[in-house]
DNA sequence: GCATATCGTAGGCGCATACCCATAGCGGGT
DNA sequence: ACCCGCTATGGGTATGCGCCTACGATATGC
């Protein structure tokens, strides 16, 4: 028998925030995968979030709200509006904006997003029962918001 | 007054595997920038921790260990070589073989690195106290350990 | 002794992410 | 009427990461 090659280093293992990073990192792969066979990326998924929840955005809106660069959001909204996604409308109040907002097509795929970010989650908190679920979910909902303000010392994360 | 254009959109908040992420990931670049001012990235530090805890590898350990291609291993040792952290041995029974270990100047790097880490996780967990931590510690224990193994559907995360 | 497998090395590719700058169109204030 | 600032857009760059191929040196199995 043989030392577990493929064990991490311990001094990793006790940082909290590795084991955050590791993980959520997991998280997000399994997630893109899925994604990717519908041909998106993660971002796409924000977006349609974002218009699914919160309505219609100007570009200007969404790029803040998912700090994500404006010349970034262009292109991204290129891509969803090409595969129906969503729809581009001239604000008639400004035409300097152009008001975005998710087609019904949008809508219903972003269900199916819903339900395979559900699964995967299934699958990286198999071992967690449902009050352990919720307890996880409270913490890290407690860091996220600390984060989401003023957040320390650095900018970082964005 | 307006609604808040920061915040996510819920149905994202829902998701504990995407407060895992996106914790996850803004704890990793934090520590990521540190660690650019140093000149290193997070896998040079992943290297040292296997060293330091776990001591001398041969390269395709390390691979295997943390999960890198062993045409990456090379580079990474490279340059934590010319910095002078790491020895480079050829091994005497089996000449194909390259033993790499810590130096002392590795060794007391890599404990700052591990200071800066916990500067990072301090500001990171800012809203948790001890017990807190150590339950949100537990919880990503046991879902990192689920992960490690054959965990679930996919190969992903890496 | 020869074929096959393993190890380190070198080089390159593709992708997602993150920025940055310049431009053209438009609104608002003066 | 004019200037300034904001909007979307288009283009470009850099980085980190993951992955893959080829090759020479060496070990190992037959």
């Amino acid at each position: 028998m043989r030392v577990n090659e493929n064990e991490t280093p311990p001094s990793l293992l006790g940082l909290t925030t590795y084991l955050m990073s590791r993980t959520g990192k997991s998280a997000r792969s399994r997630l893109a995968e899925r994604l990717a066979d519908r041909g998106l990326r993660l971002r796409h998924m924000a977006v349609l979030a974002a218009l699914v929840d919160l309505g219609p955005h100007v570009q200007r809106e969404l790029a803040v709200r998912l700090a994500i660069d404006r010349s970034d959001i262009v292109k991204i909204i290129d891509e969803l509006g090409a595969a129906g996604l969503v729809d581009r409308a001239r604000d008639m109040t400004d035409r300097r904006r152009v008001t975005v907002s998710v087609s019904p097509a949008g809508r219903a795929l972003y269900d199916r997003l819903q339900a395979d970010a559900r699964a995967v989650q299934d699958d990286v908190l198999a071992p967690l029962n449902a009050r352990e679920r919720a307890r996880l979910t409270t913490l890290l909902m407690r860091v996220h918001g600390h984060l989401q303000d003023g957040a320390g010392a650095q900018r970082a994360g964005r």
